[in-house]
DNA sequence: CTTAGGG
DNA sequence: CCCTAAG
């Protein structure tokens, strides 16, 4: 499964071949390095022609225009080697005949075979594009290239110079076995793009071979599920709708069963394992374009991999962080074919544009921008004016007397949750959604001569991250049941808080009478005697619940491996800065109990506010401290009385002083020692959460 | 789990 | 507010 863990896990997932024992010598394992470096590009680009191969495997009828590109992006022809053993791969040279694409060895080794072509082009290096046609019989149509795309032969190569199908290739049975193949010397390059481009092309085409047995073991799940699942790997429209492996989805279009998905599976390994070989051949001079294409890769690669090893050294706090944003890519790239790509590889954001699937600004166009540039060469331009995006439903529940300012902040936290996270652009067409990102607009019915009002676009949370059907105990939201909590990513940290509220199942912390329901009733609004004085009234309040629904379909199409890690995906809390009240209750209780039992505090006057934790305590009477210290103008946030800090500093003393002579000496019984310093202060009970009188501060000093 | 303290 | 060491 080693593909499989690489998807969950990024980079992890590359299983470094072992070390032969004779490349121990310094030089020979840099020579190693720089092969496994090369290997594990081709590792990820296999994975991405793999996944590829299973969804035009399934779907051959959405070939594509995935082909038409910009000018900068090109062909490149490149044969493999599968002939070489692996061990040889350092010291191989590759024997690849160049060949015209006209002579391109058939690649087809059996009804399964596939060929795919790895569009890359060297002025865009950190793109490529999959492609990779296949009939009915499984045999690659390449000719459909240029029949799709209608190039311009003044321009681009012949239909002809693209036709490998099965009747144009030799060998047994009109196949070449992969095997037989030569591969990774020879590169022809063609150039689908402006000859004049200095560019030169490159292309990385993969041979594959259905030979299954010994490869199902390291079969990727997601390819499978992908493949089987007629999910267009790269597309991300269809990405959100993989549903794992284990829940292969036939449909009509699917012409394989989940069986044949894992053969499927098995010539992407026999494409590893080819393609390998060839990542492997590090001299040869026509390799120096694909080395070209590479070596971003490589480079990033290896960046990547340095930063994985880094992690290691770095603090468990950052590195909790660097976790965080580790899935939260891998989430983006699993679904789009199983390729841990991270968009840090790419130092030219620009350049990135075009990876199929990719996630990347809504705004910036990739494929489609290629296909743009097509449609421009053809004349017809598709004019949209987009008036406004639909924003994804919104549930919120809030109690009837939550404030206005409440009610405010919980709409914003629903509206950041969605438009926080990654978005995803949904094409709707008369009201059905398109969910075919392959098809070209002119396909899809969209030209610029037909009515566009029709047409409607609508924001998409992230599929991993939008279902964050926070459901707070008192909900009635069933959404429990309908997806298995490993689902729900609440994609802010808005939504985490409620789901963390949500998590009480006892009282509703923010309503609840105590010091802390008041606090948190409503930051927005100053509290008021009113406030206070409904707190038993508020028991039954639910909570402010976010509920952020997506259609049924798309929840029971949510991918397992997305977000593997979910459990490590811990959200900064919220800030909830303390109210007045609450610095009143904490100081009170602090004099009371002192500065060392601060879950004595938290017991005793935020028992009820769940969300204060005698940490958050402990710190914030830290900050007390340390406000009472500094002068007012250096104060930031809500003014506390001055007051309340002079109670602050001198319980501080106090207790510091307390520790100093007699550590741990404090009872409950001890409370009262304070009261030296009050008037007319019973003390009747301990905690000021019982005895809300103390509240107001009387105190006199 | 709590406490204490640095970040 | 987070993180962690220490008890």
């Amino acid at each position: 499964m080693v593909l499989q863990k690489r998807i969950e896990y990024g980079f992890n997932g590359y299983q470094a071949p072992a070390m032969p024992r004779a490349s121990r010598s310094v030089r020979r394992r840099a020579k190693f390095q720089r092969a496994e470096d090369k290997q594990k590009c081709a590792f990820d680009l296999l994975a991405t022609v793999a996944g590829k191969l299973l969804q035009e495997r399934e779907n051959p009828a959405i070939s594509s225009d995935t082909s038409s590109n910009k000018d900068q992006c090109r062909f490149v022809k490149d044969c493999h080697d599968a002939n070489k053993p692996s061990k040889s791969e350092l010291s191989d040279e590759g024997n690849c005949d160049k060949k015209s694409l006209n002579e391109f060895p058939h690649p087809a080794i059996d009804d399964h075979a596939k060929i795919a072509s790895i569009v890359t082009s060297s002025s865009c290096l950190e793109r490529f594009i999959a492609n990779t046609w296949v009939d009915d019989n499984s045999h690659i149509k390449m000719e459909n290239v240029t029949s799709e795309v209608k190039l311009d032969p003044s321009g681009y190569p012949k239909e002809s110079q693209f036709k490998i199908d099965g009747n144009t290739g030799k060998g047994k049975d009109g196949m070449h076995e992969l095997e037989k193949v030569p591969i990774g010397s020879g590169i022809e390059m063609y150039s689908f793009g402006d000859p004049l481009d200095e560019n030169p092309p490159a292309l990385i085409s993969l041979g594959g071979s259905a030979k299954l047995s010994g490869y199902k073991d390291r079969i990727p799940c997601s390819l499978l599920s992908k493949g089987c699942n007629n999910v267009p790997v790269v597309s991300r429209d269809d990405d959100e709708n993989s549903s794992g492996c284990t829940h292969p989805i036939n449909t009509k279009t699917n012409a394989f069963r989940p069986k044949d998905c894992i053969d499927d599976s098995g010539i992407s390994k026999r494409l590893a394992s080819n393609f390998q070989k060839v990542a492997r051949k590090p001299k040869h001079d026509t390799l120096s374009n694909r080395d070209g294409v590479w070596r971003k890769t490589c480079h990033n690669q290896r960046k990547c991999n340095k930063r994985q090893i880094s992690q290691m050294n770095i603090p468990f706090k950052k590195r909790k962080l660097f976790n965080y944003k580790s899935v939260s890519n891998s989430s983006g790239f699993t679904r789009s074919g199983g390729i841990y790509y991270s968009p840090k590889n790419c130092s030219n954001p620009d350049a990135c544009d075009s990876l199929p699937g990719m996630h990347r600004d809504p705004g910036i166009p990739s494929l489609e921008a290629c296909q743009h540039q097509m449609l421009r060469r053809i004349g017809s331009h598709v004019k949209l004016r987009i008036k406004s995006f639909r924003v994804p439903e919104l549930f919120i529940e809030v109690p009837e007397t939550a404030t206005i300012g409440s009610l405010k902040r919980t709409v914003m936290d629903a509206v950041t949750a969605v438009l926080g996270s990654e978005l995803h652009i949904g094409v709707f067409l008369q009201g059905k959604k398109v969910r075919d990102d392959s098809k070209t607009l002119l396909q899809t019915g969209i030209s610029h001569h037909n009515q566009l009002d029709a047409l409607g676009f609508t924001l998409e949370p992230n599929s991993s991250q939008s279902l964050p059907i926070v459901c707070a105990a008192h909900s009635p939201c069933s959404g429990a049941d309908v997806t298995p909590p490993v689902l729900r990513c609440p994609s802010s940290p808005a939504v985490i808080h409620q789901s963390i509220q949500g998590n009480s199942d006892t009282l509703p912390e923010d309503q609840v009478a105590s010091f802390g329901s008041q606090f948190e009733s409503d930051n927005d609004s100053a509290p008021s005697p009113a406030n206070t004085s409904v707190d038993k009234g508020m028991e039954d309040f639910k909570e402010l619940v976010t509920v952020l629904e997506k259609g049924k379909e798309e929840l029971a199409m949510v991918s397992v491996p997305q977000k593997p890690r979910r459990s490590e995906m811990v959200q900064r809390r919220i800030r909830r800065p303390f109210s007045v009240d609450e610095v009143e209750a904490l100081v009170q209780a602090v004099e009371k109990l002192g500065t060392g039992r601060w879950r004595d505090v938290k017991l005793c006057a935020f028992d009820n506010a769940k969300h204060r934790t005698y940490v958050d305590l402990k710190d914030k009477w830290k900050t007390l401290v340390h406000t009472a210290r500094i002068s007012p103008q250096q104060r930031r946030g809500e003014p506390v009385p001055q007051e309340l800090l002079d109670r602050v500093l001198v319980a501080h003393a106090y207790w510091s002083h307390q520790q100093t002579k007699q550590p741990q000496k404090q009872h409950p019984e001890t409370e009262t020692v304070f009261s030296f310093n009050r008037k007319g202060q019973g003390l009747s009970s301990a905690c000021g959460q019982v005895d809300e009188s103390v509240l107001v501060s009387d105190f006199c000093y």
